[in-house]
DNA sequence: TCGCACATGTAACGTGTTACATGATTCA
DNA sequence: TGAATCATGTAACACGTTACATGTGCGA
């Protein structure tokens, strides 16, 4: 007996899509740039990705578009997001950080960080930082341990490039401190 | 007329699996363990990663197996890496560093560096992090510069996430100086 | 004898990459 | 008039994820 599973779970891509739209609605070609030229942008921004994409977010109704042909415009979709694609956003921004979201998926949650601002409360936001801060410290004591431990079997390079994630790690520690300072002064409940 | 593009070239899991063969003959058991329980591993030890990759590998006559059942031993194979597969990782450690290796792929740069020690030249290593260092500071500058430009249109979280950029690549930069010294300090040509 | 670690694989699926493709508007 | 930018899409491909599948050896 086969187990099918239905995956229709958004990627990471298209809750980069949700996040950008719910600021405001926006062309695929505007997405796309804004993924070639911003900071945020080593998701791809290449036509292959964003319009299946929005393709997929349409399907599973997150979101839908307008056709703007108004007065000797360039044709254009103007993708708006829906409620249902707010509300699975907002699920996305809130889910609890676990120890893998910190070790393998860290820039995931750096961009679920960068959509929070009016999505959810101040407490939420708070939570989200201190678990950031737990885990991260966490690791960092085990990579620190490891360190420690392997240092005589490693050569110089793994020595080296252990370091590097320790002191990545530690980067992302401090910032987070901050941002927590940063986030709890915020007036805004 | 089409342009077929023959896709043969190793993925950045392969050369990881190179790294690791060049030190010494290993399972693909043993090479899940270390994608699952050391550091550089976020790369997914599971078989269905592994063991088509291997095969790959093979396909790519860059490594080789024997079968070891000698007395009472469960059945393995033992995947030896070959020259070619040797002159393969190596010009894969030596290529140029670009703008977006360190944009989108600096965790890439940092596995070739990790597998460095014994394969090339002081002077290629060198090179490497001197390239580093200068796409780094580069890089760094102009996320400042976007920093300050856009810092008034930004929300908090944008702007603190944009932040948390700047001090990693920061970190990364320290380190490589450190790296660079501790490269250079060390006696062997 | 039960469960865990060791050990190796296959199949379905969906996504991202790359390349191809088209057309309008703007500006030098 | 030609190039660059705006704008949207499709198709082939291969990789990684997930789930399924099987079997041995060892220690409690």
């Amino acid at each position: 007996m086969k187990k099918i599973k239905l995956k229709n779970n958004p990627t990471v891509l298209d809750y980069a899509i949700l996040g950008l739209l719910q600021r405001g609605p926006l062309s695929g070609y505007r997405i796309r740039k804004i993924f070639e030229t911003t900071a945020l942008g080593h998701y791809s921004g290449s036509p292959g990705t964003i319009y299946p994409a929005l393709k997929r977010l349409q399907r599973l109704n997150l979101i839908h578009h307008m056709i703007r042909s108004n007065d000797s415009s360039r044709s254009q979709k103007l993708f708006h997001i829906k409620p249902k694609g707010t509300k699975v956003l907002v699920e996305w921004l809130v889910k609890p950080i676990e120890r893998e979201d910190v070790t393998k998926r860290i820039s995931q949650l750096l961009l679920r960080f960068a959509f929070m601002d009016n999505l959810i409360s101040k407490v939420q936001k708070t939570y989200f930082l201190k678990s950031f801060i737990k885990e991260t410290r966490d690791y960092i004591q085990q990579l620190e341990q490891n360190y420690n431990l392997e240092q005589e079997n490693m050569l110089l390079h793994g020595r080296l490039a252990l370091r590097n994630g320790i002191e990545v790690y530690k980067a992302n520690l401090r910032w987070a401190r901050n941002a927590l300072n940063a986030v709890t002064q915020n007036s805004k409940t």
